[in-house]
DNA sequence: CAGATGATGTTCT
DNA sequence: GAACATCATCTGC
């Protein structure tokens, strides 16, 4: 299968100042709602706006970060505005974007984007390509392409040696871009997904009524 | 729709 | 050896 045709770049949404990451995690969770985020290959661009989040802190039980620094998590103990990409259950990447004063382990977990440009590119490396070019489940599939995390880091094709990769760089590969913020009245919070301790902490942001955050989890 | 399950590699005990 | 910030696919309503 070759690969789709790389879509053109769309620069005017990178025009923005990016939001503040040296605070809080929950904080940093919030303020990157709306933010895009890019990656750019060989292949093409590919970039979404960021729907959901989550937030994890040094001083919390479900964080990597919470016993101090390992070779994985040294990212996130670093300045804020690099990834941290960790292998989940063996099998997938989780992007996260680390933030907080260097020295603090602390990050927020990309959960899911909404797809904004290089969605063949995605589709494919999705394995979902044949069902994006037969047109009837365009928007079937569109929804499909970056909800949840696995499927986020999947569908920007990030390999794991991009940990600790700056963002906040215009000429790096993994950029972060502004786009329209999440007001705060648009905005949910809740329970984090798939932690076994820290269950009660309201610590998962989304926007409020879009598609894209994965519809079993909207509430 | 809900719930169960297997795939899989790394980290930490 | 257990746990794991997941996902697709299966079963049974």
């Amino acid at each position: 299968m070759s690969p789709p045709k790389p879509e053109p770049v769309q620069t005017s949404v990178a025009c923005m100042p990016v939001p503040r990451l040296s605070v809080h995690a929950a904080l940093a969770a919030k303020r990157l709602l709306g933010a895009i985020i890019e990656h750019r290959t060989h292949a093409g661009a590919v970039a979404g706006r960021i729907v959901e989040t989550e937030a994890y802190d040094q001083q919390d039980p479900a964080s990597h970060s919470c016993r101090g620094v390992t070779p994985r998590t040294v990212p996130m103990f670093g300045p804020a505005g690099h990834a941290y990409i960790y292998r989940s259950y063996g099998i997938h990447l989780c992007l996260n974007i680390t933030c907080g004063d260097e020295g603090v382990g602390a990050a927020v977990l990309v959960r899911a984007l909404e797809p904004l440009w290089g969605e063949a590119l995605m589709a494919q490396r999705r394995g979902l390509l044949p069902q994006w070019q037969s047109a009837a489940t365009h928007a079937r599939i569109r929804r499909r392409l970056c909800c949840g995390p696995g499927n986020v880091a999947q569908a920007l094709g990030l390999t794991i040696d991009q940990s600790g990769a700056p963002v906040l760089q215009a000429k790096g590969a993994l950029r972060l871009l502004v786009g329209m913020p999440v007001p705060a009245r648009a905005r949910m919070a809740s329970k984090r997904v798939g932690i076994s301790v820290a269950q009660d902490v309201l610590w998962r942001f989304f926007e409020r009524d879009n598609l894209f955050v994965s519809a079993s989890r909207r509430a």
